[in-house]
DNA sequence: ATTATATACTAACGTTCGTTCGTTTACAAT
DNA sequence: ATTGTAAACGAACGAACGTTAGTATATAAT
């Protein structure tokens, strides 16, 4: 089973967006990357505002899977010590920084993201918010389960995660270049010890 | 005295870019705005270019000037007390990020990182790079006068300074499309406390 | 008064843009 | 064998692109 021409029309625009933006490529340089002429590419895309779309939604809908069900929350941290639930989080996370297509797909959100307005709102709603929710729920169930300090949950969620998403910036910048990533990836090391050390009890 | 064309160029680029991007723009549209022909874009700017590295270098030298010299570091860290000297910063940022024109730049910045090695470097080194080295200097310092927890001061300079800058992208996107940013404003002065709370002695 | 310089203009260049049209080809269903 | 359908194609559309050349005009320097 081969690549249909819609997914290799994907992959591509995917690949050329992330490095030049959607203004910045051409109809032409998709479907001569694809191996078609401009004219066929219509039969699977209506436009090109179309595949800019068609990434997005597929990126939403992708991310929505990472984080685990509310429901399966409680047995999970039972189980767990809190050092063990936070590392398992971020080896996650760390997974989905390092494929390479949630690489571009993050790119084409920031460069698009005053042009489109769903960029904007899948980085406010479906990134932000949606993480930052999730994790005040699990402080707080943390802190109920007396197993963190009583801090403010909302507080915790945003100290916890919103370094991650700029050293995840730093992180893809330097592998856009081809540099060495390994200082950022010892920072989020460290950060989550940091972190960790920060909301223990005792 | 009034504003030159070279400078209303200048500005109305600014503006345009940071709306749709380096590509997204064309001449005929700066010009249109400008109230000049095309043609007499190129007395003043070399090609388009141009305009995008003239924006890129005002940015970073604009920024450089916010930060306070170490020399003075010494003097300013005895005089205030921890808290006052990070809600100083704090509010310099802050006056920073409401800065309309600021506000363009760094959305310009974020949409050119990948099309641009120069905003590249501008956002590794400038923004990044330099306000981690101030602050982990201002930690070491206040570390040595026992005005705060001897913890690691690289590691304080990420934590103070990261969650700020996701803040600011959200801010920013807030901004764009004219929402209310107290929030994110709240959640910014909520920070800073979380973090005075953390390193203060006691 | 002249000359020089800066900045505006008109006109056009060659290229590329996104998209549409009508046609051909390949393959599956009848 | 035929018909239907999906997907490829060549060719072209008008519009917009960045940029250049040559020229006019206004201001400042001699």
């Amino acid at each position: 089973m081969t690549i249909s021409t819609k997914d290799r029309i994907f992959y591509t625009s995917l690949d050329l967006f992330s490095q030049r933006g959607f203004s910045g490529v051409s109809i032409r340089e998709i479907t001569r990357e694809v191996g078609i002429k401009e004219s066929s590419l219509y039969n699977h895309y209506r436009n090109k505002e179309a595949i800019l779309e068609d990434i997005l939604t597929f990126f939403r809908n992708d991310f929505a899977k990472t984080l685990p069900p509310i429901d399966a929350l409680d047995d999970i941290l039972q189980k767990s010590t809190v050092e063990s639930f936070l590392k398992a989080g971020h080896r996650n996370f760390k997974k989905y920084m390092e494929d390479e297509n949630g690489q571009k797909m993050w790119r084409i959100l920031q460069v698009e993201q005053y042009r489109s307005s769903l960029a904007r709102e899948i980085i406010l709603n479906d990134l932000f918010k949606t993480t930052i929710q999730f994790l005040e729920i699990v402080f707080s169930k943390l802190i109920a389960m007396k197993k963190i300090r009583p801090l403010n949950p909302k507080m915790l969620a945003i100290e916890y995660q919103y370094p991650v998403f700029t050293l995840l910036t730093e992180y893809n910048i330097l592998k856009f270049d081809g540099k060495d990533t390994s200082e950022v990836e010892f920072l989020l090391d460290q950060h989550v010890l940091f972190f960790f050390e920060t909301i223990r009890i005792g």
